[in-house]
DNA sequence: AAATATTTTTAGACTAACCTAAAAACACGT
DNA sequence: ACGTGTTTTTAGGTTAGTCTAAAAATATTT
């Protein structure tokens, strides 16, 4: 009866999680697609199939939320990606731009007590390297307070703890200008006719970025 | 051009590998059949596609071998395999019964990096935990001189190196009579009636064994 | 060397996951 | 509320990988 989901499968809870997250509308046929690099139309295909297994709440023309089932899924799956990441940084001494589509390779691998030992060797890591808390063994999981960077106050003091954009350019971008997770960070002046910003970097170097 | 392989295509080329390992004889439709658990008719389909990619070598009736690509991506297969066996017994404390499964998983992970970098972590390790030699970057290793126990004198001392049967069941039988890696051996009797030993395990138990 | 048995290949069908193009449903401005 | 435009679904086709059943090739036995 639980016979295990493809990969794919998988990958298509893990979006419409992404979609739903927060948010709590349901996911619409082409959110799901554009997050996955596919068509409207492979998409309900493939919503059909899910609904079918009750892993997702699927009603046509209305949008797809995930049931308790798929949620739980979903969630494993990002721990397991997270903590992949983790171990691939702190271990394995990959810089936090690589990690991610090793994870996104690794989050796929068969065996909750592989990642249960993984987590305790690891020593239970709460927050993966891009900043993001990593779900525990029931999917609990809390999203720290956090602020984007466009809406810091002027001269008010920060550090970093996550990013938003996981894509490899961006985040080589962030490294040259030396903002890796835990910079202390202050806004200085904000440029509003080109939207960028004068920030200083751990009481050190002065940049300006958009 | 170089597009990677899926797992199914990366499966036959191991298997062929295998069937073809020390006899040198090409591998016939049958034998990878039974080892992938598959059908005759589906191994023949996949053997036409390998052949297109040049992966091996294959003529109608005639058995396959594999080309010096095919072998180079075996190897890195059985490279990758074997390095993950170590981490999942040395790091994570995984039973050597445990891990063959999982690395089965693992080991079509695509990222060299990460391989050489697992490698380096591990310090390099030269035999996995069933004693069977890890290929290095090249996909060069050296067989160690084993002996079958059914072919050991009487009287001779020996130590247990490695096991040909990979099944888990199997490896906790060996488990439960004391037989793992690095244990002395002395066959003290051979009964030819059921082809069973009686043998000295570390000096201590004696255990009759078939 | 002919007859029989085994192995291998072909033929045809199935499923999962994708696609394009066209039809159906929905959303919205005036 | 009606026509227009976008979104979603259907319809039909493709590829990888599998299967069963039947045909063709090879191997064995007498």
């Amino acid at each position: 009866m639980k016979q295990p989901l493809s990969s794919t499968e998988e990958n298509y809870l893990k979006a419409i999680f992404k979609v739903c997250e927060r948010s709590d509308k349901p996911a619409s046929t082409n959110d799901v697609a554009i997050l996955l690099n596919t068509k409207a139309a492979s998409v309900t295909d493939m919503l059909k199939r899910l609904s079918e297994k009750s892993l997702i709440n699927y009603m046509k023309y209305k949008g797809v939320t995930l049931t308790n089932t798929g949620k739980k899924i979903a969630t494993s799956l990002i721990r397991k990606h997270r903590l992949w990441e983790v171990f691939l940084t702190d271990k394995l001494s990959f810089g936090w731009e690589e990690v991610h589509e090793i994870a996104e390779q690794l989050e796929h691998i068969q065996s909750e007590e592989l990642t249960n030992r993984l987590e305790e060797f690891l020593d239970h890591p709460k927050f993966d390297p891009h900043g993001d808390p990593i779900p525990d063994r029931e999917g609990k999981f809390e999203y720290r307070q956090q602020v984007l960077l466009a809406d810091l106050n002027k001269n008010t003091n920060s550090v970093i703890v996550g990013v938003n954009e996981h894509g490899t350019e961006f985040l080589q971008y962030l490294e040259k200008l030396n903002l890796i997770l835990g910079s202390k960070l202050v806004v200085l002046d904000t440029f509003t006719y080109d939207n960028s910003l004068l920030v200083r970097v751990n009481d050190q170097s002065e940049q300006t970025i958009s």
